[in-house]
DNA sequence: CGCGACGTTGATTTGCCTCAACGATTGTGG
DNA sequence: CCACAATCGTTGAGGCAAATCAACGTCGCG
């Protein structure tokens, strides 16, 4: 029962005794997802947190002309919820969606706040998680406002090659702020 | 001497008593700052974190033809950091500098792992300061890969006045990721 | 097998950049 | 305090980047 994926994803930066694992999975809904459902809708209120035990999910918003943007993917070993909604109780800017047969562990809101106060080294590891998505967001800023599409693409699939294998060049596009017909032409003009 | 701004900015999420704070002033360093001083250079190793008592800062990266794009913009009550350099030990990407006569108030990187282990309850401050950061990085990507420059623009003066006061169209130009010249000429055709 | 989504290609249009020029503002040294 | 230099904001001409739209072969799935 404690050899979940994510007991090892929190003992990387704080250490965890056989009482707090209980206690965690007494906080934690398993849950199995099918391709293609969803695990959020635009619009809903989120209230849960999400880590990807096994399998892969995108996240992205759908605007007022039909256009799809993804703001992230994660795969195994990743967290991902819509963070606005989760954090500030906003309707959810985004829908998150199976990309193929997965497993996620749910948090729910309310229960993180009790985790916080029952278990206040989780300060730290939700500290550490915000850091390193911030640095994270910061950069992919910086990619997007400096670089151009085609170093970006590469840049994308040298970063995160355990994700580029799982997704479509459509959805990379959407992740890119690009067409998928304009990826298809930057790909033609092979890396100079 | 207890009356500094950084105190009210982290009375917001914790709380704090005169030994703290007496705590807190022995690792703070403050320092006033003249306009076009830089605070960081890119390329050095940034080990600092900064909080605006007053004033406003810019980080923007210059890359190698010259061109900058602003990062962030810090006004009074906002905390500023390459946090990639800071965090990770890297050499910063960013560069920081006074749009004005400033003072703020730096955090030795050292220090702060200090005062985690002496206060713990910084560590819920940072955790819920690096959280709003992240949702306001997750918010920019998604209107830099979905919206127009010209939504982005007026949404960017509407989210932040405070801030659109202080700059010029110029550096508003290089955070959204565009030359002045087209920006100057989003705004002729006005909000339609 | 047949449908629908995907990836590609090409023609056309639009968004945005580059470069150059200009007046207006700001800053600076004498 | 003035004169000059530097930077800023704007405008316009021309070129490139990227979107749009339509067409077509391929593949996965029911």
């Amino acid at each position: 029962m404690f050899n979940y994926q994510i007991f090892k994803n929190i003992e990387n930066h704080i250490s965890l005794n056989d009482v707090d694992k209980e206690y965690l999975l007494s906080l934690f809904k398993v849950k199995n997802i099918l391709k293609k459902e969803y695990v959020l809708k635009q619009g809903q209120n989120c209230n849960k947190i999400y880590f990807v035990e096994f399998g892969s999910l995108r996240a992205f918003n759908l605007d007022d002309k039909g256009k799809e943007s993804t703001i992230m993917f994660a795969v195994q070993d990743w967290w991902i919820t819509d963070m606005n909604s989760f954090i500030n109780r906003q309707p959810a800017s985004v829908s998150i969606i199976a990309l193929e047969n997965s497993q996620v562990i749910a948090l729910d809101f309310n229960l993180l706040e009790e985790l916080y106060l029952q278990l206040p080294k989780f300060e730290r590891f939700f500290r550490i998680l915000f850091q390193n998505a911030y640095i994270r967001e910061q950069q992919r800023v910086l990619y997007n406002i400096s670089y151009t599409t085609e170093e970006r693409y590469y840049q994308f699939i040298e970063k995160y090659p355990a994700i580029s294998q799982k997704i479509t060049q459509k959805q990379i596009a959407s992740y890119l702020g690009v067409t998928p017909e304009f990826l298809s032409s930057v790909k033609k003009n092979k890396r100079s």
